[in-house]
DNA sequence: AATGAATGAGTATTCATTCAT
DNA sequence: AATGAATGAATACTCATTCAT
């Protein structure tokens, strides 16, 4: 019968959904199988006819939000300023990008706001697992590289609009060191905590959802302007 | 014997040593009492002689470390906050710190900058405590809020050059939202992962540890100096 | 479908021959209903169709290698030694098989050792199910007399030739205890252990196949001879 | 006290000996640890605290028996022996054993008898024990040469007053296969067989047990005897 | 005849904790 | 202060068997 056949698939969804409550709730290792078979509602021996193991739904979870991210399309971005080039509204330098006029700075600045707003949501909208991610990636185990190759596709989603550009226009454009802590350490970092914490935070705080999520793009979007000078953006400033 | 006298403090502080280590690469849930007990070369049985449960060892641990934060000494940057203000260099204003001339700024900024370096090395220092209060604060339980409340503290302490002068000299003044959240999934929260995430990081960048440690604080620097406008530390930008 | 039809019959088979195999090489209870059905190559639950359970797949290997033997063909030997009676070259007295001259006891040893050959062959073709029947009754199990009752139906094949024609002649004829027991503890015992323990000893004497056989024959042959004295053999030598 | 220092060693022994009961009972994969357990009055999760594994407390038991085969002496008839062949009662030929006259036969076979006792006895004591080795053989496990190598040390102490005797005064002396396959799966095989099969078979064939031992050493000396001709012991027969 | 999914009752093993000394 | 032994309650995982189709 129909819902046989939707049934059929429901019982795995409802494993991995199961477990992917528990797993960012009580952490993999405070999660008993049980406690999974029962939120899930089924029998605790089927978890095994999908699973070969407890490990192997987290190994899935994992992979899944990894191969997850790469498909972030940020295609929209990289076409405007691929635009903006042809346009002559943008010109790379040896360790700028040069805006023509305030008109054009403020066009890209607001693609990228955009694109925040993208991340931040998928950051928002996948945090369980992402808290998952994160907690498996503060042990010493097979996944303790996780959290930074989420980052590091995260960045890549993200870096699309700026480096990806300049490094078509120019392979060995050096990238400061500084420029890449920022990158990593602030910008996504800052936005997985931000998803992660979100609940023990609010509680906190007592911002509204819509105001949190607007104080954390203002912040994003001051910490891009940081680098902002005059029509330029800095990208090179190590001593 | 000597030896007895000497190693009757020693067994406890060899369970909480072994308890750190342990807990910061296993996780709580991850780490059993025997691993405790092999690790800190006790008898198993001892460590319920010292602690009351395996918990009260974790409960230990993040005590220990959230009393510690707030002995950071910060009273050397107040002090110097409060002369430049007597001697006519800082201004606090409705919006702003207004700083005489550039060189108070310049001042005022390696104060902070001398201050984030004490951080930073506190951060990093505590690394495995800070670890495990990240791990235990990403589940439900008791200790969820530890983090924050940990991060509050260390923001109280880095806030205090310019806050709590600030206080001291308004009590109304109104911090942008914008602002405190940048305090707080930015600056500390940055910090925090830098030192929890170190060691993974650094065996993925491959820089040493010193250029690490420098790019760090430069970042950090770059963050504070996009609140510099002129000869200002902008502290209310919201719209 | 030709590939149908062909298959019904087989997959019964085919969980036959896995279960023999299988059993044989890690016991019934080493063995899972799971690793049966991937060696058959057919669905778990067709095991069930076919079975009641895991337990009367091995009952049915059981009954039939019990069936089995008393299929063994003897009658040739039984006929040359009527014929040898009628023929007066042999005669049975109270304690022993008397030949008239040195060639009868030779044309019968012959016969003997053509009729340890066919058994030995059996033994050999049969030595995985034969492993199965010593395993099991080695347990404490329905199956424990199997075993012994596979090497007395063994024995009533080998007896053949000489106790029936024996028994035909003369129903009292009193065997000795020895006898008993060289028949069932050397001759069909050590022929089972032989087939069974078949592999694992060749790996480690590095005999070839052959080699090991004509020993083998050689020791039955040898055993045989021992109750040779002169031209008779003797039967009952109790004290 | 006295029963403490007692009943610390009682319990692993305990579940030794229930694992020895069951193993030989219900074989290795039948047997439940519960049982175990319970058998041995102890709490299951002791016999983890004894033993890594449930097929640690197997390891212990078969690698206990093949330790101990070793140490059944022999060196009585071996003395014996020596003694015989400096009195000249005893030479050592090419393809025999030459005896001086029958008295000095029947000595050397009435030693090989009371070893053969020995042998016996020690066969019945660790029947158990025997029993397992020989199910674990018939797996193939890590045990599946177990048995062989048992009957090879078990061959060695056998043949001592015979081969080594032989060896010493001529390393080079060609045992025939036959004699080999003899010695192996007919004197050593068998008795094992005997032991093992006790109980299931006098069940069946009603003698009592001295009978029953009667018998087997009978069947034993009449094996013995096949060898002998003359005053000679036939060692190399093939043709 | 065949199969993918499902399940109840186990089954080995673990683990925090306690006890006796 | 220290320890070897002991234990109850889990805990991950298994397995023979059944069900629905």
């Amino acid at each position: 019968m129909e819902k046989n056949h939707f049934s059929r698939e429901e019982a795995k969804e409802r494993i991995i959904g199961a477990s992917v409550k528990l797993f960012s709730e009580k952490g993999f290792d405070g999660t008993r199988v049980n406690e999974i078979a029962e939120a899930a509602d089924v029998n605790k021996a089927l978890i095994y006819y999908y699973f070969d193991n407890k490990e192997a739904i987290l190994d899935q979870l994992l992979n899944q939000i990894l191969n997850n991210v790469t498909s972030l399309s940020t295609t929209f971005v990289q076409k405007s300023i691929r635009q903006m080039i042809q346009d002559g509204r943008l010109c790379i330098m040896k360790d700028r990008l040069h805006f023509a006029n305030e008109a054009a700075l403020e066009n890209f600045l607001s693609h990228i706001q955009n694109f925040n707003n993208q991340i931040l949501d998928y950051a928002m909208n996948n945090r369980k697992l992402i808290r998952i991610l994160m907690t498996e990636s503060l042990k010493e185990s097979k996944h303790k590289n996780d959290l930074i190759q989420f980052i590091k596709e995260l960045g890549k989603a993200a870096e699309n609009p700026i480096i990806r550009t300049i490094r078509e226009a120019n392979a060995d454009f050096p990238l400061s060191n500084n420029f890449i802590f920022l990158r990593f350490f602030f910008h996504p970092v800052s936005i997985i905590n931000f998803a992660v914490y979100y609940e023990t935070y609010q509680k906190i705080c007592g911002l509204s959802e819509s105001k949190m999520r607007t104080a954390m793009l203002n912040s994003i979007r001051t910490l891009s302007n940081s680098f902002v000078s005059g029509n330029d953006i800095i990208l090179q400033t190590e001593a």
